[in-house]
Parts: structure tokens; sequence; C-alpha cells
DNA sequence: AATTATAATAAGAACGATTCTCAAAGCAAG
DNA sequence: CTTGCTTTGAGAATCGTTCTTATTATAATT
């Protein structure tokens, strides 16, 4: 089962990769089941800290190939580090909970009907104003456990 | 009416930095002046581009003492520049359209009613797990007007 | 007004996260 | 096994941001 779910992952960031003629190679791997791991969004160096992914300029070359095949995306907020979480097209739509004073950001969700009213509200502003939506962000600030 | 809402400003400003034994200098001044006026996020470039604040150095330093003082808040979210708007405090409630195309950031407001909902949803998290909502951040992603 | 103490400014140096360069290693196809 | 092309890794370069420091402005006190 998580066997089977492990395959879908990766041959689904193969996919991407291939329609952008990037190869699924073993570092883009361990970059793939780094992030399926945290389960939460993650630093550059938590990504080196684990040391299955060895220089710092290739973890950030290949995440930002990731990025461009819509396998990887990047995450703003907390402090000033970019955090890199799975695209929602792998894992689910989700938001964060981002501490004000730590910086460190976990993942929730919120029942479907909040997101259901979320997304009309977006198609009216799409309507009154020249801009698209393609999707959302909704972020908690405030402090975390470890904080508070 | 313009006049007296200007003062209000002003007024609100000095007071929450006299808080924080900081002068409101004219430097400082001219910085709240561009942010009221561009109504939305606003860049270090677009700060320096009008003129009316001369050092780079100044206008980080100020707008610094400025998010310390509660008048203004950073907003990450397009690109990886960094954003500056007034506190709530001094404008509205409100959230960002950001354009993933060119990373400019469009302010808009939802109805009371979703906002409402929000803030209960936020309550139950914070009951769920240790963290301690201050407040929300809700985005839309997509395409502005000019990139569409 | 002059003095003094403290805070703010401006220019550039320093810093740090991210990106770029390029020689070496890996991989796929003939 | 070559040949051609891609990826890797180490470090240099870049660029947004922060820090340093000498100078200038401000406020308070005589």
């Amino acid at each position: 089962m998580l066997r089977s779910m492990e395959q879908d992952l990766h041959a689904t960031v193969a996919g991407h990769l291939r329609r952008y003629d990037q190869r699924y190679t073993n570092g883009r791997r361990a970059l793939v089941e780094i992030l399926a791991a945290a389960g939460r969004p993650v630093t550059i160096a938590e990504v080196l800290a684990g040391g299955a992914v060895p220089a710092q300029s290739t973890a950030y070359r290949n995440l930002s190939v990731l990025v461009q095949a819509g396998v990887v995306r990047k995450v703003f907020g907390g402090d000033d580090l970019t955090r890199f979480e799975l695209a929602e097209e792998l894992t689910e739509h989700h938001h964060h909970m981002v501490c004000v004073n730590c910086g460190s950001i976990e993942d929730f969700t919120v029942p479907n009907r909040l997101e259901q009213s979320l997304d009309k509200l977006f198609g009216q502003v799409s309507e009154t104003t020249g801009f698209r939506p393609q999707g959302h962000r909704l972020d908690v600030i405030g402090t975390c456990g470890n904080c508070g």
C-alpha cells in the first residue's frame, strides 16, 4: 500500500519531468522523497541536513527544475528562507500555519464547504477584475506550539 | 476630508512610533505616504523610484522600524522581492491577488460572511493544535490583467 | 540662542541566500 | 566502447538585505 503510493508518486513525477525533457535522476528522486516524507514545507538547510543530497547547488538547481515541471512548489512566508513542498497534485489541497516567531510552517486542511465558498468567491473576483485565478493560498499566522 | 484622514493616519503612526521611543521623521513620513498612496504592496525599488526616499539603506531601516512598531507589514509571495504595505489597522482587512507571471500584487476584499467563517475555523484550529492564530492571509494566485 | 546628548541619515562595506560557471562524471543511443 | 548530451558538484558571482560608521538632524536643557 505504502509502496504503491510511492510508485504512483515517482511515476507521476517522472512523467512531468519527461514532458520537460528532464531526467528523473537519483538526486531528484531523493529530493522528492525528502519532500514527501517531510509533510510540511522544508528549507534548503533541512534538505541538506539529511545527507541524501550532497551538493547545495544541485539541490537548488533540481528544486528549480522540479518547480518548473510542476512537481514542487515554493513556499514563502515565515522568515526570509524559501521553503519547498510537493505540488498539490501530488499531495492534497492544504494550507499553512506560519509561526511569526520561529518561521516554521505546518500543514492543515479546511472543510470542503469552506473551500467551495472560496472558489466561488474567486470566480467572482475574476469577473470583476482582469485577474485570472488559478488557485489560492490560505495561511494562518500566529505562534506555534513550541514558541507560544 | 482627505486631509483629516491623512491627519489621522499620521497621528496614529506617530503614536505607534512614540510607544517604541522612535521619532516620526520626515523620511519615515515620506515612507508612510508612499505606502498609503500605493494602495498595494510595493517593493523597495518602487519606494526609491519616487525619489522622496533618497537612501536605500534608510528605506530598509525605516521600513524595519515601522514593521516593529506595527505600522507596516512585510508581504511575500509573488517573486523573491519583499513588498511592504500599511498594517491593516491603518487600512482595512484585505487580501492579495498575486500574479505568478510578473509577481505583482493587488489588493481585494471578501464579504464579511466569509471572513467570519474563516475566523471561526481558525478558532477550531487553535483548539486542535498547539498553534495560536493571530490573523490570516488569503491570497489568490493567478495571472494579472497585464500578463493574462 | 548655545550646548549637549541622543537619534536618524546616507554611503558603502559586509552578509547570506540563491544563482551561475565550468570541468568532471553519468547516461543513453548507436 | 564511443559519441553526444545531460547532470553533478565545487566554488565563484550575484543580488537583495543588513550592518557599520562618520555625519547630520532633533529634542531637551541651560
